[in-house]
RNA sequence: GGUCCGGUAGCUCAGCUGGAUAGAGCACCAGCCUUCUAAGCUGGGGGUCAUUGGUUCGAAUCCAAUCCGGAUCACCA
């Protein structure tokens, strides 16, 4: 249990033990960490007992901190100031906090429950390559996986690829028409890139149509319905629908070099799966789930033959679920798809990394599910983000105005390079190593920046001015930790010695004030790892790691380690340091981010 | 119009289960490298927490209303 854990038991203890007949509620406990401003480690706000107790904040304070001090090995003094009771923990359980926990690599995870979850992320269309956007669902998803698997989850990772429909017959309608039979060796380029090439091609002929029957004569609705190359495009899917060998074969083929990018992007972004569904074999699916639906009286029929749910009792309208002519529609889609995850991985949650502007659909998706008593309804949870947008308004990949994912890469990984030279640090390494430097710390800046916001919030991001390699960034944690490997490395201490490392070490001298913010920050991290769990939230890692950083720079800044007063010091710092780089790592890793031992 | 999300420093964002004088980073200004990596550290200026009202010992945080921005309400996916 952690420190703070403890603390709050204590309180809980404390007060039943003073007031035995007062009624104290669990969420009366206010426990936070004290402001650096006043001495003292952990703060309990006085104020919500003192109408239930009848007493001044300071009398009750007095009573509670002699209770704790007395009664417990954990605190050594304490002040009241203004209704907040400062307790201060005995440098003694600091010293032990400290030994018990510095060589531990798995400090901060929760024992495996039973417990499975499924996290879908990525979900890309194949007539695109990935932008920026997508990797900001890439990047969530692959995060709350690993923090999920570190708070004792069982995490499969998913991602399903949407391979079928008009948007895939565009790219190869204009690839028919104007790629000269082009391969993406024939053309220089990674197959995503060139499928998408054909994609806006297709909207160019697209709008060049339309225009021209406008020109015509034509209204606009009856224009862009009647476009040639629209009718082509959807020709082609009802032809690949009734399986059309030779619409099959080039939809293979165009499908099959969209992957070959695909992989290469994700490997590039350390990005992997577990498991990979394609919407060409589960779209079917969900039409037995309507059909069952509605045996059950749960939906019902329109003379048409279309199929229905009433959601109005949920403040929701009618919902189309099968069309009038027997096709699915995006909605059965998922329901068969939902059961189908459900059923393989025997699932207890399911998590959907799907921008905010689905928030609608997901709500219905689950309500549907509930409706027609599916279990597997019961675990899904929409894990909502903001789009990423730019200065100009949202990225359209039909005109052209997104940021490619593969040259962001790039981008970032050149900054680096820039940056390291500009700063005179490519000294000491061989061609090799720079080159691996740069990714990691362009892909690392890149990650950081996308997951340091509160997801659900959308994010501006102007290309124009690149991504910071300073301040609130992965680059400073990056920087911090090769400083204490650098100090590791002098003192020939290993990254991760054994727990009998220090076995010598006693504490009997006071810990100054850094050294006590350092040590406060590491037993934090149980903390703030569940509640990035909870909520689904990896920034919270990225605040908590960047702090931790922070005051690592001020430590270091202050206290030398080589040239500390005694050994006993330089034993405490050590092991400081040794453990705010086992969490700067731990957590970092948790982010995809690696974090170099030299830069 | 209904529903949902957001509005905190010039910019990007923390803080939101109510708690001490509202915090970071960037940008700007002034300092700090014969000492473990200056991609760093120290200090400074910069705020009507969108507005109004309410609840409370106490409100950026909770409630209500209003204003502004966005998403969504398809027989598209």
């Amino acid at each position: 249990m952690t420190l703070f854990a403890q603390t709050r038991l204590a309180v809980a203890a404390a007060l039943k033990a003073l007031y035995p007949d007062a009624e104290i509620k669990d969420t009366m406990i206010s426990v936070n960490l004290t402001k650096p401003e006043f001495t003292g480690d952990y703060t309990v706000v006085l104020f919500p007992f003192v109408k239930l107790l009848r007493m001044k904040p300071d009398a009750l304070g007095v009573q509670l901190g002699d209770y704790l001090v007395a009664n417990t090995d954990l605190f050594s003094s304490y002040a009241i100031v203004s209704g907040f009771l400062n307790m201060a923990v005995k440098d003694s359980v600091w010293g032990s906090f400290l030994l018990n926990n510095f060589s531990n690599a798995h400090y901060g995870e929760q024992v495996k429950k039973d417990n499975r979850v499924m996290v879908e992320y990525s979900s890309p269309n194949t007539n695109k390559p990935l932008h920026f956007g997508h990797m900001r669902n890439i990047f969530l998803g692959a995060a709350v996986s690993q923090i999920l698997k570190a708070t004792g989850n069982e995490v499969v990772k998913a991602n399903l690829i949407n391979d079928r429909g008009i948007h895939i017959c565009k790219s190869m309608i204009a690839w028919e028409k104007l790629g000269n039979n082009a391969t993406p060796e024939s053309a220089g380029m990674k197959g995503d890139h060139l499928v998408g090439h054909y994609y806006v091609k297709f909207n160019d002929l697209y709008k060049a149509q339309v225009a021209e029957l406008i020109a015509a004569g034509k209204d606009e609705k009856a224009a862009e319905k009647e476009a040639p190359i629209m009718l082509e495009a959807q020709e082609m899917l009802r032809k690949w629908e009734a399986g059309d060998p030779a619409v099959y074969l080039l939809w293979q083929t165009m499908n099959g070099w969209v992957y070959e990018g695909f992989d290469v992007s994700y490997k590039k972004m350390g990005i992997t799966f577990d498991k990979t569904y394609h919407e060409s074999e589960t779209y079917l699916l969900g039409k037995a789930l309507v059909q069952s639906g509605l045996e059950k009286g749960v939906l019902f029929k329109k003379e048409d033959g279309s199929v229905w749910i009433d959601l109005k009792d949920e403040g929701l309208d009618e919902k189309l679920l099968l069309r009038g002519d027997g096709t699915s529609v995006y909605i059965t889609q998922d329901l068969g798809t939902a059961k189908l995850k459900y059923d393989d991985f025997k699932l207890d949650q399911s998590i959907y990394v799907i921008a905010d502007e689905q928030n609608y659909h997901m709500q219905v998706l689950k309500l549907i599910l509930k409706k027609m008593g599916e279990p597997c309804g019961d675990g899904i949870h929409h894990l909502s983000y903001g789009m990423v947008e730019l200065p100009s308004g949202r990225m359209k990949s039909r005109e052209g105005t997104v940021v490619d994912a593969d040259d962001m890469v790039e981008e970032m990984i050149t900054l680096s390079r820039e940056q390291a030279e500009q700063n005179g640090k490519t000294a000491g390494f061989t061609e090799e190593e720079l080159g691996k430097l740069y990714d990691t710390v362009g892909l690392g800046a890149l990650k950081f920046y996308l997951l340091r916001v509160d997801p659900k919030k959308k994010m501006i991001f102007d290309p124009k001015e690149s991504i910071d390699l300073h301040g609130f960034t992965a680059t400073f944690i990056q920087y911090a930790h090769t400083r204490i490997c650098s100090i590791l490395r002098k003192e020939n201490v290993p990254l991760m010695p054994s727990v009998s490392h220090f076995q010598a070490f006693e504490l009997t001298e006071e810990i100054a004030p850094l050294e006590k913010a350092m040590i406060l920050h590491l037993e934090q991290y149980p903390t703030v790892l569940a509640a990035a769990a909870d909520e689904y939230n990896p920034s919270e890692l990225c605040i908590y790691a960047f702090q931790l950083s922070q005051t690592f720079n001020s430590f270091y800044d202050v206290h030398s380690i080589s040239k500390a007063e005694n050994e006993e010091k330089k034993q405490l710092r050590l092991m400081i340091v040794v453990m705010a780089a086992s969490v700067l790592r731990h957590s970092m890793n948790l982010l995809g981010i690696t974090l170099p031992e030299k830069m």
